[in-house]
DNA sequence: GACCTCGGTTGCGTATGTTGCAACGACTGT
DNA sequence: ACAGTCGTTGCAACATACGCAACCGAGGTC
């Protein structure tokens, strides 16, 4: 829709993968480097890039200051963020906290497991419904015209021996999360993690956010890994409560 | 340079304050509403907002995405972080973390505090040179040459009775900076609170950043803030340690 | 239930802002 | 000192993003 602010963005994209050249940059997006570098000028001035030396541009703090504000806007957050932190210190697990953005899972919080085995994710980033047990929970909890709707418009794309790969598997699946009350990533997104996900609920009962434990498979198995839901059901519940819910879907 | 980068770029900081209609962000940026509309839509193509509902738009995970990536690339925050989490844990006080950028100082880690004061800092906040601990610091360490231009060209906002108002009172208070090794901010940014701050090093013994410690002034008074200093020395030591100082100032 | 208002959305013509070009200048390494 | 590389600037041409005004759709009021 706009062209330079579209030019610009994507630009952004670029130098967060690493500090760039304005030759690069320009090769990249396919436009003139006098034009690469008026943009690059502009979004200097708000702090969104900052130059080191002359010759390479990197991400600027306007992002980490705009980014800060927006997650302390994020109230799940904030509210969960005792439950989760307690389950992470008590377990030692990783835990992430996710929402659901336009068709995909974008997790809004994170805390780090001991265990050295490090997962390929971040605040901020984004995964796919079909392969993530916080997926699977944030679908599961729409009503059922939605989730089909969603269910059938998804690509199912591969990602490991066990990746659910059709809308029918996938609806089924949801069918039996949203009975349960919880959902199992059983290594369909990464080869050797596992996860379990609960929902967090809000003052109507209404799904907020999902959280979930990821688990290295050589560190505990399927049986384990089932063995903490209660733990994590607990803390999802703690959250909940901070968050508004009263246990009878009418809050107040 | 680029006016509709510029626009879009202003719109992500009314934004971020809070969600916002579009009529607002319209006026508040002087232009039709349909300009505004049209902006909107390619940051949401690009996932910087998102729409709450129809009405109200938010920042979107795009922000929070590579805004943690861009932190993930400051080699600094990475290497200081064992030393200065360990600093935190030991007293209990806020701990930051800052760097020089454009004539100001960026706090580029935060570690909260204890003791229920909050301070008014976040991850990417910008603040002054002449008032703040950091501040000193980072311009102490520069060349003479370079010290006396900053301090010419800057301004001296009176934030409370203590602040430094004049250059040549600011090029005095680096020198004792210089000398000292650290360098203290006597309740001259906010009122009720003290700070202590002294330079991470690294391979070549140039200043990578400075940490500091903020005490409410109720909690301990100066000499009891001056008291901290070596603590802090002992902890920012480790962390110039963990990037690359060896201590002679000519690493490898 | 019809009316009204308010906010978001769209199509269109025009002027403006943005682009690519080419020449320049700073810096590096040989 | 020269060649090569990369960032920077001025300018003219054009595409683009702009403002306008009319069109919707939802919520609230009488």
């Amino acid at each position: 829709m706009s062209q330079s602010l579209d030019r610009a963005l994507t630009l952004l994209n670029s130098i967060a993968k690493d500090a760039r050249t304005l030759d690069d940059l320009a090769e990249e997006i396919g436009v003139h480097k006098s034009t690469v570098l008026r943009l690059l000028r502009t979004l200097e001035q708000h702090h969104f890039v900052r130059r080191e030396g002359t010759r390479y541009y990197r991400l600027g703090s306007a992002m980490f200051d705009l980014a800060n504000q927006a997650l302390d806007s994020i109230d799940v957050r904030r509210s969960a963020q005792p439950a989760l932190a307690a389950l992470n210190a008590r377990t030692g697990h990783t835990v992430h906290l996710a929402s659901y953005d336009d068709g995909e899972v974008v997790y809004i919080d994170k805390y780090e497991g001991r265990h050295s085995v490090r997962m390929y994710s971040r605040v901020g980033k984004r995964a796919p419904l079909h392969c993530t047990a916080v997926g699977k929970v944030l679908v599961a909890a729409m009503p059922p015209a939605r989730r089909e709707e969603i269910a059938r418009s998804m690509e199912y794309p591969v990602l490991t021996p066990n990746t659910i790969t059709s809308a029918e598997d996938y609806l089924a699946e949801l069918d039996r999360v949203a009975e349960l009350g919880y959902a199992v990533d059983n290594a369909e997104h990464e080869d050797f993690i596992h996860c379990v996900a609960a929902p967090v609920r809000g003052a109507d009962g209404e799904v907020l956010a999902a959280a979930s434990m990821s688990v290295p498979k050589v560190l505990l198995d399927y049986e384990g890994l089932l063995a903490l839901v209660p733990d994590l059901r607990a803390a999802t519940n703690e959250a909940s409560v901070h968050s508004g819910w009263t246990g009878n879907g009418k809050g107040h």
